[in-house]
DNA sequence: AATGAATGAGGTTTCATTCAT
DNA sequence: GATGAATGAAACCTCATTCAT
C-alpha cells in the first residue's frame, strides 16, 4: 500500500476519529468509509480488508512517530539525554493527537491476538530505539554496566505506556509533557549509577 | 454473586481455561458450558451474562492474589523489601497458572473498553498496595522525599506488567520469578535515594 | 443430519417451495426461514450452511425416489418392464411435486460447480439403478449383447432428463406421465425401423 | 451487436478461457477485460451487461456450430447419415476445444434461469436441425412413421448432452468423437434387439 | 473510442440470551 | 435449580456498472 495517494491517508484519518469517538467494535467499516468521505467499497482498494486498516493506521503512525524521535534523537550527545528526547516526544506526540491516543492506548489493544502480534512488529522498531539508547548508555558508563538490557527496555516500555494510559483513562485531565521530566528522572534513576 | 456455590467456581474456572486455550474471541458461552459441564441457561443462574464472568473471573482470581501478597508484606519491615515479596508473589503466582497469566495479560485485554474500566475496579486494590508501600517508603527514608507517587507506581506496575506479557508472548521460554530480583533492583534504583 | 425431527423436514420443504416460486438466486435464507416458520438462526441448528440445505434436499428427496423405483421394480420379471416402471414413476413422482420438478430441473443446477459434484453423489444411485437394468437385460438376451454400458445410461438418463426438462420449460401445459409409454418404446427401440 | 469489430472477438474468447478456467463465479468482468486486453469500461461499449457477453458467447460460438453440421449435412442421402454427421460434428467440435466445451456444459448451466431461457432460444436453431432430420427420416420411410417429433429429438438431444456432459466432467481422459458411431447406433436403434 | 477509479446495494452466518419444560 | 432449543440482530465484503477524463 503507497501511502501517497490522497484516499488512502483520508480514510486512515477517518478511521482514527471513528474508532476514538464510538471504539472499536462500534468502528463498522460503513461508518469509517462515510467519515472518510468515500463509499464503503472504495475503503477495499486501498485496503485488504478492515483489519488491514488498522495495521496500516498504526504503521503511519508510528512509522512517523520513530522518524521523528530518531531525527530528534541524533542531536542528543548523551543517553540520558536521548531518553529525555524519546519521553518527551511521545508524550508531546500522542498529547497533540488525543484521538490517536485513545487509539493505540485503549481501542487498539482490544483488537485479536493476531492483529497484536501485526502490531508488535511495528512496535519493533520503537523498541529498537530503546535498545539503542540502553546499549550507548551503558557503553559510555551512564548506565549501570550489569544492567539487564531487556528488563531495562521493558520498564522504560511499561512506564511510558502504563503513564500515557493513565492519562487517557483520566481523561486528559492533565498535561502529559509536563510530566517528561519527572518520568526521565524515575527511569534514569533505576539504570543509572549510584553517584 | 456468591462464590461459595460450587458450579460458580467451575464456571470460572472454565472460563479460565476455555479463554485461554481458545483466545478471547472463541471463548463463547456454549464453550464454557460445556467446559464447566453445565448447559448453557446454567451459565445465566449464576452470571448476568458473559461480561459478568469476565469480571468475576478477574475479581475473585486478583482478589486471591492481593489478599496473598497483603498477607505475606505485612511480615516485612522496609518498603524494599516489601516491594520485592509483591514482585516475587506476583511473577510466582502467574507463573503456577499459565492459563490464568495468558487471559489477564493477553485475552482479557482484547475486551471491550467498558470492561476494561470495570477490570481496572477490580485491580484499584492492587494499586492501593503499590501506593502504600510507596508512601511507607517516603515516610522512613527509603524513597526519595520528592518522588511522584502516581509515576512512581506507574513505574513499577507498567514494568511488572510489561515483564509478564514479554514473558507469556515469548511463550514463557524462561523463569519468570527468576527476574524478581533483577527487576527490584532496577525499580528500586529508580524510587530510592543516591546513596 | 437425522430426518425425523420435525424442524429439519420443515426447512427443506419450505426450501423447495421458496426456491421453486423465487429462483435459486432469490431464494434467501431470510426467505427460507420465514416460509418454514422459524427465525433465520434455527436453520443453522439443522444445516451447516446454505449449500448444505441444497444437499440435503436432493438428497432427502432423491433418497425417496430410489427407493420407491427400488420398491416397485422387484416385482418386474423383464428388463424391459423395469425401465417401463423407471421412466413411469420418475414422471409421476415429478408430475406430482411440480416445485420439487422445478427446482431439480432448472434451479439446483445453477449451483456452483462443487455443490453439483455433491449432488451427482446423491444421482449415482439412482443411475446404478439403470445400469443394473441394462446388465440385467443384456444377461436375459432383451438388450443387445454388445451394448455399451455407459452410452446406454447416458442415453436413458440423458433422455428422461431433458423430457422433463422440457416438460418444466413449457409450464407443464400437457401430462407428463403420459409420455412414459412413449419414450420407454423410443429407448426400446430407438428411432429406426424394427427390421 | 455487430461481429467483425476485432474487441467484440477479443471480449467472448476471453470469457471462455476466463470462465473455463475459473468458473462461472469467479468469471468477473475485470478478469475477462484484464484477458482480453482491455478496459473494465470498454466490455460496456460491445456488450450491454454481464448477462449480454455470455448470450453472445453462445450465440458466436453456437451459430458457427450449426451453420457448419448444416453445410456438412447437404451433402448426405439419408436422415441416418445426416444424424450421424451431426453427432460426428458435435462430438468434434467440443473435443476440439475443450474450453468451450467446458463452458457450454458445466459453466454456463449454473448461469440464472432467465439466462439459460435465452440460451435456449439460441439452441433452436441446432434442436430445428435435429426437427428437420427427424421429419425427412420419417418421410423417407428410415424411421418409424409414429415416431413421436419432440421425445425423438429430446431422445436425441439429452442423449447426445448427456455424453459431452460425462466426458467434460471425467476430464476428458477418452476421445469423445470416437464414440459418435456408437451413439448414433444406439439413437438409430434404441437398447432393444432388432427382431 | 477507451479508460479505470469509484460506487453502493445486498446476504450469510454467529452467538449471547431467553424461557418453556 | 437445570436444561438446551430457539431466537434475531447486525456487519463485512464483492463486483457489476458508471462516468469524468
Amino acid at each position: 500500500m503507497k501511502s501517497n495517494r490522497p484516499k488512502y491517508n483520508q480514510i486512515i484519518d477517518a478511521a482514527v476519529i471513528v474508532i476514538a469517538q464510538n471504539g472499536y467494535y462500534q468502528a463498522q467499516v460503513s461508518k469509517i468509509a462515510k467519515q472518510a468521505g468515500v463509499a464503503d467499497g472504495t475503503i477495499y482498494l486501498y485496503f485488504k480488508n478492515k483489519e488491514d486498516i488498522l495495521i496500516s493506521l498504526f504503521h503511519e503512525k508510528m512509522g512517523y512517530f520513530v522518524e521523528q524521535i530518531e531525527e530528534e534523537i541524533k542531536g542528543k550527545a548523551t543517553a540520558s539525554e536521548k531518553l529525555h528526547v524519546l519521553i518527551q516526544k511521545h508524550f508531546q506526540n500522542l498529547s497533540e493527537d488525543v484521538n490517536l491516543a485513545i487509539v493505540t492506548q485503549l481501542e487498539l489493544r482490544q483488537s485479536n491476538k493476531e492483529l497484536r502480534l501485526r502490531i508488535n512488529d511495528v512496535l519493533r522498531g520503537y523498541l529498537n530505539l530503546i535498545d539503542q539508547i540502553i546499549i550507548e548508555g551503558k557503553e559510555n558508563g551512564e548506565f549501570l554496566p550489569d544492567l539487564n538490557n531487556l528488563l531495562a527496555r521493558q520498564m522504560i516500555f511499561g512506564t511510558i505506556d502504563e503513564t500515557v494510559t493513565t492519562w487517557v483513562m483520566n481523561e486528559q485531565k492533565y498535561s502529559l509533557p509536563d510530566l517528561a521530566p519527572d518520568v526521565h528522572r524515575l527511569l534514569i534513576g533505576g539504570c543509572g549509577l549510584k553517584s
